[in-house]
DNA sequence: TCCGGCTCATTCATTTTTGTATAGATGCTT
DNA sequence: AAGCATCTATACAAAAATGAATGAGCCGGA
């Protein structure tokens, strides 16, 4: 089994995203016979089928699904190394994806980037905001925002400090619906919770547990609203639809939401993270320190307001 | 900036490699001309010059070093991908490559290989002994054997136990030189020890230094036998050059250690990690389990012995 | 039912890529 | 200093990849 020419991954993964030939050949600027003469070529290479052809389009075989990841990693190489290259490499210019979870990118990013795109206004920043987590590996973005220790292997990781979790509601539904006393009372609440429960939320959950043993079980919890989406549940929050977990930084941001229950906390560790080969790139230097600094200012404001 | 033809990565990665056209042009398997008319359209497509061109061969500019490394995942990516479809998929078969320590490498893994080896003989198991960690992430191995927790992300991670360091010397030059009675007085034997600090090291000395106050200053010995490679260290133990450190289980080996000063333990978390993507492939989730189990096994030896 | 949309497969001319052969330049060894 | 190794660059012919055009099958809507 010969190596593949690695242009034809790029035109495997087009037919996988698309499901044609044809559309695939649009989306990379080919023709359909050519992108069907690649795939041949890749079956014939690696010695597997990998698609079953049909008028309506083409079904991938296990073989095909099981090499996605790959061309993706591939894709996403390619695209790190265009945005490396993209500005001049001793300046603060060019393109820097970051990723962060949605509620960090959409109520905490702005205001950090802000300064940062004042004083470099050649840089372009590319915001990637989604909870999944292997975004820097596959090197699908070049700095991330988060919330687990990332692993020392190749990376650059900065501590910021602890992003702290608290127990909001709005003044008004806490008007009308009354102030719980003790976490028991909670189950006497429109709790705004999860809806599917994914791995990091699992183990969330179990620490909690065992930090704070007189919560309720999640189980136990009637939620009245869920939805996966942390800026969901403080949409939720601050539309006065009940009591939910955010965190205490945003709670004090306008429409202010009253802590409840202070002795249930939960920190959340918080690190910014960068491959090491783009240490050298000031872009990227730029804009890690940017984030760090912006990031800890955040973390700390619990202090100063 | 155009997206280059993902081959002109290729060969540009050949040609950093061999540091000429002719050379690299062996290497993938091209013509001269060719190589160079890749190169000479990767650095239109990048809009940068990569390589000062001299009869001596090529000199990469600093561009070009910075591409290397995205290079390197793009190849490592490719070989990735051929050794997931090198055998049947639904069969234990094919090519498996693991990442560990040279020390666990020589003396431990054979050990646990064996036996899989023996139970699928269609198996191929390679070996990559390096103490560099970034080898998973760019997917240059499909399993690694780390004493540092790796990072949730995309990585299935199982923890196997603490491999236990202890200070060991052969009885023979124990009988010549005598044995110390507490950690003071090894300033006065022959000690062997690291030639260079790795971030590793410093680390790791950082920590015992917390555990154990009394140890000498790593900086404050006067070692007698240097060396970087934990394998040359146990060897020089072994061989009765002066006391040095190492796993408690490989000094019950053959020719047998004797343990200093038992107060002098440093327990290494051990894990056992895996891309995700490779999980539902047979090959890598039996070679995982191996190690797994096979790593308790020697974890626990301490117990047994 | 027919039409227009989509799909993939095939053929053939054109373009592009590649290899062969050769020239010129440098450095090392005899 | 000559010979032989290395290297890059160039010219031209052969091979390969590509695109345009066309045929044929499937599907949904008028």
């Amino acid at each position: 089994m010969n190596e593949p020419d690695w242009n034809l991954y790029r035109t495997f993964l087009a037919v996988m995203r698309k499901g044609s030939l044809s559309a695939a050949a649009r989306e990379v600027g080919l023709t359909q016979p050519t992108v069907g003469r690649h795939i041949d070529e890749l079956e014939v290479q690696l010695g597997r089928s990998l698609f079953t052809r049909s008028q309506q389009g083409l079904l991938p075989t296990d073989t095909a699904r099981a090499l996605l990841p790959f061309a993706e990693t591939l894709a996403a190489t390619s695209a790190s190394l265009m945005r490396q290259l993209s500005g001049r490499a001793d300046r603060v210019e060019g393109v820097v994806r970051i990723t962060a979870s949605e509620i960090i990118g959409v109520e905490v990013l702005p205001q950090i980037l802000r300064h940062l795109q004042w004083d470099y206004p050649d840089l372009t920043i590319e915001l990637s905001l989604s909870d999944s987590v292997e975004d820097l590996l596959r090197r699908e973005a070049d700095i991330a925002v988060r919330m687990t220790r990332p692993a020392q292997d190749a990376l650059v990781a900065r501590h910021v400090g602890e992003i702290e979790l608290g127990l909001h509601a709005h003044p008004d539904y806490l008007e009308r619906f009354g102030t719980p006393q003790n976490l028991a009372d909670l189950a006497q609440h429109s709790m705004i919770g999860f809806d599917r429960k994914t791995a990091f939320i699992r183990s969330t959950a179990k620490d909690m547990q065992s930090l704070m043993p007189d919560f309720p079980s999640l189980d136990d919890i009637e939620w009245s609203y869920r939805t996966d989406s942390n800026l969901g549940q403080l949409t939720a929050i601050r539309a006065g639809l009940g009591i939910g977990i955010c965190q205490v930084q945003l709670a004090r941001r306008a429409p202010t939401l009253q802590r409840l229950l202070p002795e249930f906390r939960f920190p959340l560790p918080t690190w910014v993270a960068m491959h090491e080969d783009l240490k050298t790139a000031p872009r990227c230097r730029a804009t890690f320190d940017a984030l760090v600094t912006g990031l800890r200012d955040y973390v700390t404001e619990a202090g100063r307001a």
